[in-house]
DNA sequence: CCTTGTGAAATTATTCACAGCC
DNA sequence: GGCTGTGAATAATTTCACAAGG
């Protein structure tokens, strides 16, 4: 691809932007002022060379001798994935798992925020969940339009996750994250992120019968959680 | 079936054998006597060369000219899996998202059940959800002793995280799926696997912002959701 | 001394393409 | 004819290792 393209950032690399975010916020909160490629590896449980060449895809933000700036990088990071704003989100399917997730305070850590409930079923429409009130479906395309809503997330039972959606596509979003445990297709031109806990628990236990199959680890006594190595269905 | 845990399974190839499992129950149900890689990996949204290299390293299941058979290939998948057998699992921490996934169905379907809840809360302990009693986290011990548990939930808040792991490791779980958004370190005999609903909303944002950056899809109309590129919950 | 940033090497995963079988 | 299983080719990602900067 020549010089006029944007350099393409492996998946990789952004799955794990949130989780440097996370923590460079706990080191900014704790006034830590410069964090090496080192020291923040070791905090997110992953390889330094790794987080160099991660960072180093959006530009060169360390010094050599000292490290990163923790306030700068955070700020940085932060302005690459969009959480310097808050960005709307609507959920779709308000049975417990949509319930709790309405309520996560994940949604405002992350910069978003939850501007419209959907259900089908009478008994919930109208029931107040944290500070917004559950509409039915059919006024999905109404919010998402006069919200700006692009964000869409999926927790109905899997018979209609589809339908749910085609919904939401047709409501002009272009990022669905599905908890239903179904395959959705939509669109090129929408981002689909699919969350399956039922799998991995299935991933755990098929480890759990093969051990001898789980990756070896290198450095270190302990491992920690090290994303890229997960994935829902 | 010659040596066949002989060679590594490669991870990619085990996170997609959850949803090779779903697509062929449904396709049991249905009555499909069998299945080429094609249909296959259509179902699933993923390409027919992967469905056939990640079913190879298990052994030679299909038929040439013909597919695969439906039936034998899903018990395959199941025993493959560990799903053809319930196993215990305990739940720790039961805020909304612990509510929600106790009662989720994703559990029985996977081939897991219940058979703890904890938390510290005292008005909380004693409910009964899902035909499950919740009770204080000093008792986890003993419930996973009793119960032969090796595969634990948590759903606490972050600042609890790795002392609920620590406590579970204690416990003799050696695989351990966290919800909650911190970094957990656990022993290299333990299995960790992280889901991040919140990363993976902010995932979906640098695509948004991002498009450029965002991956070429090849084949078809539309995508459907592929493992290996995101997390669960 | 430290550190970063980065080419090069190694490793891992995906896709191709076709021989062989039904 | 169609389809599997697989070695070979390609692509993607991680890790190494070191020159250069502080």
């Amino acid at each position: 691809m020549p010089e006029r393209y944007a350099r393409r950032i492996p998946e990789p690399t952004v799955i794990r932007l949130p989780l440097y975010q996370r923590v460079l916020s706990v080191l900014a909160q704790d006034r830590v002022a410069t964090v090496s490629s080192a020291e923040l590896a070791e905090a997110c449980g992953v390889n330094a060379a790794k987080v160099r060449k991660d960072l180093s895809h959006f530009g060169t933000y360390g010094t050599p001798g000292t490290g990163y700036d923790v306030e700068y990088l955070l700020g940085q990071i932060k302005r690459e994935l969009g959480s310097d704003r808050q960005r709307p989100v609507v959920i779709c399917g308000m049975g417990n798992l949509g319930h709790a997730l309405a309520g996560s305070p994940g949604f405002r850590t992350g910069g978003f925020e939850v501007v419209g409930l959907f259900d089908v079923a009478p008994r919930r429409i109208g029931e107040m969940v944290a500070g917004c009130p559950i509409s039915h479906i059919s006024e999905l395309a109404g919010v998402c339009a006069s919200e700006q809503v692009s964000i869409g997330v999926v927790t109905t039972p899997p018979n209609v996750a589809q339908d749910v959606s085609d919904r939401l596509v047709a409501a002009g979003v272009t990022g669905i994250l599905n908890f239903a445990p179904a395959v959705v297709s939509v669109p090129f031109s929408v981002q689909l992120r699919q969350v399956d806990f039922s799998a991995e628990l299935q991933v755990l236990a098929f480890y759990q019968a093969h051990p001898e199959t789980a990756v070896a680890r290198r450095n270190g006594e302990r491992q920690s959680s090290d994303p890229g190595s997960r994935h829902g269905v």
